[in-house]
DNA sequence: GCCGTTTTCGGCCCGACTGTTTTCAGTCG
């Protein structure tokens, strides 16, 4: 079992109980303890053998014997019971909005219902309007709910949301009564998978802003409005809740409307110990008519006595305590970024030439970029032989030469073949600036396999960097599996600098690998994989997964000067 | 069930909206 199952286990344990009824605050513990698994990078397994597991947070004595005894036997007392006693069909009926525990436990013990296709046939011949508690609206909603989750599954990509989210933005800021609009919720945040969409208005006057963004032509179904919230679903299935707040309380409105949850629920407790109040409202001590705080998410901060917390750190792990203590990372700005060292041109399969891609390069105020195209593994992309990349290397110099504002420099993506070997002629790699070796074939290997093709490929000893090192596609395929430990030890003895992939589809390495990576000593770097001049934008996607790895721009080789770039690959290359 | 700047007991965030009620429970974020 890997740590997901292991959290997936707890959180079936935590459903099953509210379902049952249980305490709620022993129900949080076990999300609470799922969560900490989930975000842990180390195999909870090998946590298990060293009996460290109640070092972690959030697992005490009780849930660490449930663990241990899943360890043991694959699955624990606890789960089986409540399996045995509710029918674990009752798990998917919780991904129905508006149905919680307390309707489906009532739905389950009437009618004896623990599935969909029965739940839908139930709602279609009215059996769920006699309930008591139910009515005509809940039955009606319950069908369109379950066509919904029947046509659209699961959560949406970062950049997609970011990309529907700004457009919605920048229609809502025109209107008049408008007096500034955010994007806030687990798009803020920089999550990489989004649940719904949370836009956050400041305005004296709010119903014509509720007004509008009904009308919006996106919007299908409106789900609810009242005086400050509205919720929609748009035509794409992607629900977006607006919320419009008074402008002297929109700092407290933006920092609860871009969470976590969990942020939430960690601040308030101490602030309570401290005898304030927090709501979306401000800050308030005993005087609850007047906010200590509440103009701007700084102002919340210092009122609490802690430093600013960026939004990609509020996910309510260890970011609160760190900024009570003056100990949170200085992160990782766009600014901090002088140059892009992943991206294609029309050589191979890419859209722009070099000399468009540099100059707008030159444009976002970079001082260096490298040109890597791929190598001829790469057959869909038209990858580069050697006699190819020869002359694309003197062409590159050639452009190089003729351009003051920017430094190019001559490299490659180059493929890691399956044994591990490179696929390019060794002496020209060696003249290329930067090499970037990626894995785009063979993602079924075994992990001991794709083990020792990965340290393989480092051990070249041509290589600066390895490419999106998980090869994983957001809401496609997994990554292929490997021993991270070993591979990234072995990228931060030999100096090759592991991506952070920011193109729309990839976010590879993920936050929490990239986090685990710095912390085995690995430095890496963070890439757009541009095929276009628009896509050297990506690169803020990977900008915001460091940041959420909570990476400080001397971890990042990208942030040096080119001088010192090209001195630090000369020392490190063989 | 977990945890501790009120530490081994007693507390665990806070408010908006809806639907089904006649004052509020349930759900959501």
């Amino acid at each position: 079992m890997d740590n997901r199952d292991y959290a997936r286990v707890l959180k079936e344990i935590a459903a099953l109980m509210q379902i049952k009824g249980g305490n709620q605050f022993r129900i949080r513990a076990f999300e609470n303890a799922a969560r900490t698994i989930e975000t842990q990078t180390e195999s909870l397994e090998a946590i298990i053998d060293r009996g460290e597991l109640t070092d972690l947070s959030g697992i005490g004595k009780g849930i660490a014997r449930e663990l241990q005894q899943m360890r043991q036997q694959g699955s624990c007392d606890l789960h089986r019971e409540l399996l045995a006693e509710l029918d674990p069909g009752l798990l998917t009926l919780m991904k129905i909005q508006g149905l919680g525990p307390k309707r489906i436990k009532a739905i389950y013990d009437e009618l004896g219902i623990a599935d969909p296709e029965s739940l839908r046939q139930a709602a279609e011949t009215h059996q769920i309007q006699q309930l008591s508690g139910f009515g005509k609206k809940t039955e009606e909603k319950i069908v369109s709910e379950l066509d919904r989750l029947a046509r659209n599954q699961g959560r949406i990509p970062l950049p997609r949301a970011q990309s529907i989210a700004g457009s919605l933005r920048d229609q809502l800021r025109e209107l008049d009564s408008v007096d500034s609009i955010e994007i806030a919720g687990s798009l803020r945040r920089g999550r990489e998978t989004i649940g719904d969409i949370d836009l956050l208005v400041a305005t004296e006057d709010s119903e014509p802003v509720h007004q509008a963004f009904r009308s919006l032509v996106e919007v299908e179904e409106v789900l609810l409005s009242g005086d400050t919230k509205t919720s929609v679903r748009l035509h794409n299935g992607i629900q977006v809740d607006l919320r419009t707040v008074e402008p002297e309380i929109f700092g407290s409105a933006l920092h609860y409307f871009t969470g976590s949850k969990e942020h939430h629920v960690a601040l308030r407790t101490r602030a309570k110990r401290q005898g304030l109040k927090i709501s979306e409202y401000g800050v308030f001590g005993e005087d609850e008519s007047t906010p200590l705080a509440s103009r701007s998410e700084q102002q919340l901060f210092d009122c609490l006595g802690l430093d600013y917390i960026p939004p990609e750190l509020r996910e309510g792990t260890d970011e609160i305590e760190r900024a009570a203590n003056a100990r949170l990372p200085r992160l990782v700005e766009p600014g901090d970024i002088r140059g892009d060292l992943h991206m294609h041109t029309t050589e191979t399969d890419g859209r722009a030439t070099i000399e468009e891609m540099a100059h707008t390069a030159i444009e976002r105020g970079y001082e260096f970029i490298a040109i890597t195209d791929h190598s001829q593994a790469v057959r869909v992309a038209n990858g580069m032989n050697a006699q190819r990349l020869g002359e694309q290397i003197k062409a590159i110099r050639r452009i190089d030469d003729a351009c003051d504002e920017l430094q190019i420099l001559a490299g490659i993506e180059v493929d890691i073949l399956k044994d591990g070997s490179l696929d390019m002629d060794h002496q020209l790699l060696a003249e290329c600036d930067w090499v970037v070796a990626s894995v785009h074939s063979h993602f079924g290997l075994s992990a001991e396999a794709m083990t020792e093709r990965l340290v393989r490929a480092i051990e070249s000893g041509l290589v600066c960097a390895l490419g999106h090192p998980t090869g994983r596609i957001l809401g496609g395929r997994d990554g292929y599996s490997y021993d991270f430990q070993t591979v990234f030890d072995c990228a931060a003895k030999h100096d090759v600098a592991l991506e952070i992939n920011g193109s729309t589809g990839r976010l590879d390495l993920n936050a929490e690998l990239a986090a685990y990576a710095h912390q085995r000593g690995a430095r890496l770097v963070i890439g757009s994989d541009a095929h276009s001049c628009r896509g050297l934008d990506d690169i803020h996607f990977g900008i915001q997964q460091a940041r959420r790895a909570g990476l400080e721009a001397e971890s990042i080789l990208n942030c040096l000067s080119a001088d010192r770039l090209l001195k630090t690959l000369k020392e490190t290359r063989t």
